[in-house]
DNA sequence: GTGACGCACCGCTCTTTGGGGGCT
DNA sequence: GAGCCCCCTTTGAGCGGTGCGTCA
């Protein structure tokens, strides 16, 4: 923990640099006030921003509001020049340029204006004791992270197979095995492969593939692969996937692994695509930062020397280290290697400091320094010089330094010291250059009763490391979240493998169905192309795997009985390889250790602590209790119930057992008591006292079947409503039948026959619930005299609807024609009486009156139905129409009425 | 560095059964 | 006058989850 005294320290330093302070103040009241809503906020920003002024109160005043809220950094003047004042207006007018000005400096640079004393101050840093503003993601924000999650996911699954269909290529495949010495051809033929086996040919592998920066891309990854190979060098992905198609080449069975670098579940965590991992291609071109970062890009360039320069730093790192400790050559080598490109690294940010964010250090830090610090003393105290390694021993027996890295136990084969098997350390992999994303998976039939897969991780040299995967990752702050293994095309998570605490990362991850669903198509796929036959050896060595199965299986029913289906699976004799992997990960998810902090209970899968349980929650049974965490017994999780009140398991069907105590008395919520209290006020009862009314929840086990009265005679049994509460169909009294057909009350009612609407549930309207009916209950023997009266009505209802709808349509075409026959007979009017030149224009109105008439009477032909001919309006001046009987006729095949007038007019009617 | 704890914020869940006025 | 339909007005408190800061 940082103490005041370090931050005040840390506090004065920065603010040797003006222009940095300053941006980085505006920054932090930018975004506080940017990211402040709602009034409470505001106030406490409009406090911030009054406390700000009250610091102003020396400079002009002219300056507006907005000035001082986004004033960051300012000096008092005495006497009145303004001019030599930090002007400090609209930050988003000014162009920031990022260099060092000394305080002193800028002072001095003030001091020569006014030649007065100038204070400088920085309000940037916020109060100790003030939080910090932060926003919450919206449920918008959430959603839209997730599917971005989602999107990447299916990338990178598609990159993976990309990759994993490369490594198969015969050409590549062909390339590398012309590389490898043949001593190491014969490794197939092993009869009985174990990872040890693997060390020599990831020894050689290590040897001449390295990991490089070079922006040459060739366009697809396959041309990306030949150049690698040709190279002898190319991105993490671009090696691994070589080392992969090395192992198939040498008829192993091998999978390429990727830890899927997705964009967060979860939004603002972290931003997609500024991850130095985020794609393959620009991995490499990351390693600018990362690789550049690494010491092959260092190597890299000193190639072109003739020599491999982590060669040489190996070699003489290797020789300045102590004969005896063997054990850490490797690693110590790897992290000279590391650190030298770190070197390089941090000279490239002390040489552009602004271009990266200055992090404060870190134990992953301060151990890397020590391990750069050693790796560099032992290269110039000792190039050849074998006796700087009782420098060494001095060193890291200084009390000075801290002592190694925990845990750094390696097990190295005298015969290939450069391959690590088997280590625990994460320090294995340098937290600056990040954890390792690729690497292979070689099945080794000889590991293990059945064998298994083994990692291989050739650009590191390592075999046989899982346990390791999730440690460099969390110190490469880099938590894993899926690691996916691809071969056949296919694809499957082997998460499980790499990580033992899977409640850390669960929340990281997509919901489990979808994950499993896009998966599992590629499942099968990898299955087909990995999932061999295994011929176990059971009757030799059963008594050794039970015993194996006895020390993994832990307490858990569930585990033993995966024990048990492996045991199955081996007495058959044959099991698929890609079962047994299976049921090792399951075994794997249900044997997780017991966390160490209390917060890890919240939301773990496996276990529980009781004080983390919610309101309505319960263990039952109450054991058993798996282990202790702070004092606290831990219980399985399978033991954890849901409670609920007698009303909410009766609207699941289910009615509280008689005689059954309460399995837990929680208070009512305050709103209920005060809606309580109101009513019991209303009701003359003042004096009672409900401010301790409590709830009783009851269990599942404490409920049997709801057991409702009976329709007896026709008659619905209901509520003191007059109704039926049908929440589900486990509600409905026995021997009725809810109908959920509208209109059903007018022909229940109509038959005589007892019946009570259904309510199905409530919807707020207008700020209260209000109850949503849905049909009918009626006793059972009346569903069908209903339904078919129902049937008929309804059939009765839709030609009455029919008939309406008709009526209404053929009385808007009247009103349609009746308009525009009275539009026209007023323009006919006015037309011929207002015009002067009426007489020239009598020709061309007769035309257009013959035209329009014309049209009329089309219209009215086209009208194949009207009401009655006496609708039918007059279609000129002073005439009105007269259809006689002995004028009319009737077409039978359609219907159609044809009526005339002596005029000539005629119009066609149909008849209904 | 880590864990415990508290605070603040977001979002989900629970709650739960009107009444007046116009039209037919 | 009975019955039907529409409209009014957009709950809100509490709890759990989560992120963050502080402290030990």
């Amino acid at each position: 923990m940082r103490t005041r005294s370090q931050s005040q320290r840390k506090e004065e330093s920065e603010s040797g640099s003006l222009a940095s302070a300053s941006k980085e103040a505006v920054g932090k009241l930018l975004k506080r006030a940017n990211s402040r809503k709602g009034s409470k906020a505001k106030g406490q920003q409009d406090d911030d921003i009054s406390v700000e002024e009250s610091k102003f109160k020396e400079l002009p005043r002219e300056k507006d509001k907005r000035d001082e809220g986004n004033s960051l950094g300012k000096k008092s003047l005495e006497g009145d020049d303004v001019e030599g004042s930090v002007r400090l207006g609209d930050v988003n007018e000014f162009d920031w340029e990022d260099g060092d000005i000394l305080a002193s400096e800028s002072k001095e640079a003030y001091s020569h204006d006014s030649e007065k004393e100038i204070t400088v101050e920085f309000t940037d840093s916020p109060s100790t004791t003030q939080r910090k503003p932060s926003r919450r993601a919206t449920a918008e924000e959430k959603e839209l992270a997730e599917l971005v999650h989602k999107v990447h996911l299916l990338c990178l699954l598609s990159r993976g197979r990309l990759v994993d269909r490369v490594c198969n290529d015969l050409l590549i495949q062909a390339s590398l095995l012309s590389l490898v010495p043949p001593s190491l051809l014969n490794i197939a033929e092993v009869p009985r492969l174990r990872a040890s086996s693997l060390g020599s040919v990831v020894n050689w592998f290590r040897n001449n593939f390295q990991i490089q920066s070079h922006d040459i891309d060739k366009g697809s990854f396959k041309s990306n692969l030949a150049f690698a190979l040709d190279t002898r060098g190319g991105t993490a992905e671009e090696v691994a996937a070589l080392s992969v198609a090395l192992f198939r080449a040498l008829n192993l069975t091998a999978r390429f692994v990727s830890v899927l670098d997705v964009a967060s579940l979860k939004p603002d965590t972290d931003v997609p695509g500024c991850s130095d991992t985020d794609t393959p291609r620009l991995d490499t071109k990351i390693c600018s930062s990362a690789v550049a970062s690494s010491s092959d890009d260092v190597s890299h360039k000193n190639l072109t020397r003739g020599k491999h320069h982590s060669n040489d730093a190996r070699q003489s790192c290797k020789k300045s280290l102590p004969k005896g400790s063997a054990s850490t050559t490797r690693s110590e080598a790897v992290i000279y290697r590391d650190s030298m490109a770190n070197k390089l690294c941090s000279d490239k940010l002390e040489s552009h400091p602004a271009n990266f964010a200055v992090r404060p250090k870190r134990k992953g830090d301060a151990e890397f320094e020590l391990q750069l610090e050693m790796a560099l003393s032992a290269t110039a105290a000792g190039v050849g010089a074998s006796n700087s390694m009782s420098h060494m021993d001095g060193l890291s027996g200084s009390s000075s330094l801290p002592s190694p890295p925990k845990k750094l136990k390696k097990t190295v084969f005298p015969e290939h010291e450069s391959v690590i098997h088997s280590s625990s350390s994460s320090a294995v992999w340098s937290r600056k250059l990040g954890p390792p994303q690729y690497w292979a998976e070689v099945y080794c039939s000889g590991e293990t009763l059945n064998g298994r897969w083994i990692h291989v991780d050739a650009v590191n040299g390592i075999v046989d490391g899982e346990g390791n995967v999730e440690a460099s990752a969390a110190a490469g702050r880099k938590p894993i979240k899926y690691v996916v293994a691809f071969s056949g095309g296919g694809a499957k998570d082997v998460t499980r493998r790499y990580c033992m605490h899977w409640y850390k990362i669960a929340p990281r991850r997509v919901n489990s169905r979808w994950w499993d669903e896009v998966l599992a198509p590629l499942k099968r796929l990898e299955s087909d192309a990995t999932g061999s036959i295994v011929h176990t050896e059971a009757s030799d060595r059963k008594e050794m795997k039970s015993e194996e199965c006895l020390n993994v299986v832990n307490t858990t029913s569930d585990i033993t009985e995966d024990s048990n289906k492996v045991v199955a699976a081996q007495n058959s004799g044959l099991a698929n390889r890609n079962t047994l992997e299976d049921m090792d990960l399951e075994t794997r998810a249900l044997t997780e250790p017991l966390p160490t902090n209390q917060q890890a209970y919240k939301n773990h899968h496996l276990y529980v602590l009781e004080r983390w349980l919610t309101k309505y929650q319960v263990l039952h049974p109450k054991g058993p209790v798996l282990g202790y965490c702070s004092g606290h017994p831990v219980y399985p999780r399978s033991c954890v119930r849901t409670l609920q009140t007698r009303h909410k398991w009766l609207r699941e069907g289910l009615q509280v057992m008689a005689n059954e105590f309460p399995a837990k008395v929680v208070k009512h919520s305050k709103k209920f008591v005060k809606m309580r209290t109101s009513e019991l006020e209303d009701a003359s009862f003042p004096g009672e006292d409900n401010n301790e009314a409590t709830m009783e929840l009851y269990g599942r086990w404490q409920t049997e079947p709801l057991r409702l009265p009976c329709a007896k005679n026709g008659i619905v049994p209901k509520n003191e409503r007059g109704q039926v509460d049908v929440w589900s169909e486990k509600c409905l009294p026995p021997g009725t039948v809810h109908l959920k057909f509208p209109r059903l009350v007018p022909v229940a009612r109509r038959l005589e026959i007892d019946f009570a609407p259904a309510m199905v549930g409530f919807e707020f309207r207008n700020g209260r619930s209000v109850p949503i009916f849905e049909g009918i209950v009626v006793c059972a023997e009346f569903k069908d005299a209903i339904l078919a009266a129902f049937a008929e009505e309804e059939e009765r209802r839709e030609a009455e609807e029919k008939r309406r709808f008709e009526s209404e349509a053929l009385s808007r075409w009247f009103q349609l024609l009746s308009s525009i026959i009275t539009r026209q007979r007023l323009q006919n009017s006015y037309v011929e009486f207002s015009s002067p030149n009426a007489s020239d224009n009598l020709h061309i109105d007769e035309i257009n009156n013959k035209s329009i008439d014309h049209k009329k009477q089309s219209m009215f032909d086209d009208l194949k139905s009207s009401q009655n001919a006496a609708s039918i309006m007059p279609i000129r001046d002073h005439h009105e129409h007269v259809f006689l009987i002995e004028d009319q006729s009737f077409d039978e095949e359609s219907f159609i009425r044809t009526k005339r007038c002596r005029c000539g007019f005629s119009v066609q009617v149909e008849e209904l």
